[in-house]
DNA sequence: GCAACTTTGTGCACACATTCACAAAGGCAT
DNA sequence: ATGCCTTTGTGAATGTGTGCACAAAGTTGC
């Protein structure tokens, strides 16, 4: 379920501030959720939860990381290293979750070399060595979007089966294989719209000079 | 529907290439949804398509784009020139869709004054001003999650009515403002998820340390 | 021990999204 | 014109997620 990692970090959270256990509400107050969701999304994972008390912070913890599979660590490749890549190069919100940054790959001469945030960027030719040295498992795509497609296939062929995609494209993969995409601008243009709806109202009109006929 | 801004991105494409018309099953196949779903989601907006040809690349173009409310500009404010607002303030991607930056704003003095993208950071305490003399609507915030409540308030406050949000908290706002969350954190982590799943696969023990008792 | 209180876990109803399948609609060739 | 062929738009069936509401379960106080 997509909501664990949002539990996790407010159970996180609690255990910092000490708290022993916390009631359903509690926690979806904190995680933003209702709490008949919250119970549901975690009765899936089993009984955890002391009726009367509410559930151990420290206990809860531990199962959903391991349901996560965030007992073990995982190896990731950022690939491209621009703008981005480079923020996420030196991001510690990583690290802290069990995901380490293996390498940092490059098709630019001039970026390849460079250390950056205590990695040296690697060429791209060197892409398939690195994911089976490394054992990587997830890979990063942080490269314009021409490129995407045919580096994505590429990792794919040499074994991996989970890609995060920055580029503005549709990655298509075989069965197997997961994508996730982050798109900035459609998350913006998401909000203009909410944003649109909300000024102009109801008010359905205005395809100018592309209407020709109206009915009654 | 969130689907949009992909079709659009799609046509964009299409358009580029000179394609006048396309058929929903194309149009899917780019977008990488059902043929279905997108004349569901395109008979929301009204009747665009010819039967027996598809639809109109550029009249199709157009009315997502008026939908979304993208045919108007939107001003958009980036608060936190760290590794990930640098990145922001320099992406090309943003212009392109009508989102225009019209400042940067940080807390560190010593990031206050530098020029990044053609802009120059101000300071946090011109946060007010700039949103009211610049007609802000959207605003990005890319702060550590200490910094992001009270900013968030601030800029509500201020009348601001949506958010895009890179801090890892959950924020809370009044009803009416909109609030969009991009957690590279989450990502991963769901990434990792189906990770273990396709590796370990239904291997349902190893509960180790706190198992006690087992029923049969 | 017992009763009152708190909180979990879940059955149920409802809303919404997805997909199939097909009739109606329009273009095109003859 | 006429009939065939393609493709839309949508009814209906199915699936999925959400939230209410409550009984069962457990705790705490007396
Ligand atoms: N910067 C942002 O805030 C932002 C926001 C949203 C989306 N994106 C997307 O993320 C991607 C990266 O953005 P950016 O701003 O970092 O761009 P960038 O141009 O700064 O960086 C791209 C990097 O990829 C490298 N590259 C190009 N082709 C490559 C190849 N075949 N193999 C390996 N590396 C290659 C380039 O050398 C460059 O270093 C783009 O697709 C962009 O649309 C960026
Ligand atoms: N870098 C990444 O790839 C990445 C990935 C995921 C999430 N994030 C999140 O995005 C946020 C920013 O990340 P980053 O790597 O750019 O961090 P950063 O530390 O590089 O930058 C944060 C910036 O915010 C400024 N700031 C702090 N308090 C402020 C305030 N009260 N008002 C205005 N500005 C203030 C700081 O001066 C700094 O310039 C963090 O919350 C981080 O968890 C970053």
């Amino acid at each position: 379920m997509a909501r664990l990692p949002i539990y996790l970090r407010a159970l996180s959270s609690l255990a910092e501030r000490g708290t022993a256990t916390v009631s359903s509400e509690e926690l979806a107050v904190a995680a933003g959720v209702n709490s008949a969701k919250l119970r549901k999304d975690l009765s899936h994972l089993g009984s955890y939860g002391t009726r009367g008390v509410g559930y151990e912070v420290e206990y809860l913890l531990y199962q959903i990381s391991r349901e996560l599979g965030l007992t073990q660590d995982w190896v990731v490749a950022i690939i491209g290293v621009g703008n981005l890549g480079r923020a996420l190069a030196g991001y510690g919100g990583f690290a802290s979750r069990g995901f380490r940054v293996a390498g940092l790959l490059d098709a630019d001469t001039a970026t390849v070399g460079q250390d950056i945030a205590g990695m040296t960027v690697q060429h791209i030719d060197e892409l398939e060595t690195m994911i089976k040295d490394h054992g990587v498992s997830i890979t990063v795509i942080a490269t314009p979007a021409s490129a995407a497609q045919s580096l994505c296939d590429r990792v794919v062929a040499a074994g991996v089966t989970s890609v995060l995609n920055f580029a503005p494209v549709v990655l298509s993969v075989p069965e197997g294989v997961d994508v996730r995409k982050v798109d900035l601008s459609i998350e913006l243009q998401i909000l203009a719209f909410h944003e649109q709806r909300k000024a102009g109202g109801p008010e359905e009109n205005g395809t100018s000079q592309y209407i020709e006929a109206v009915e009654a």
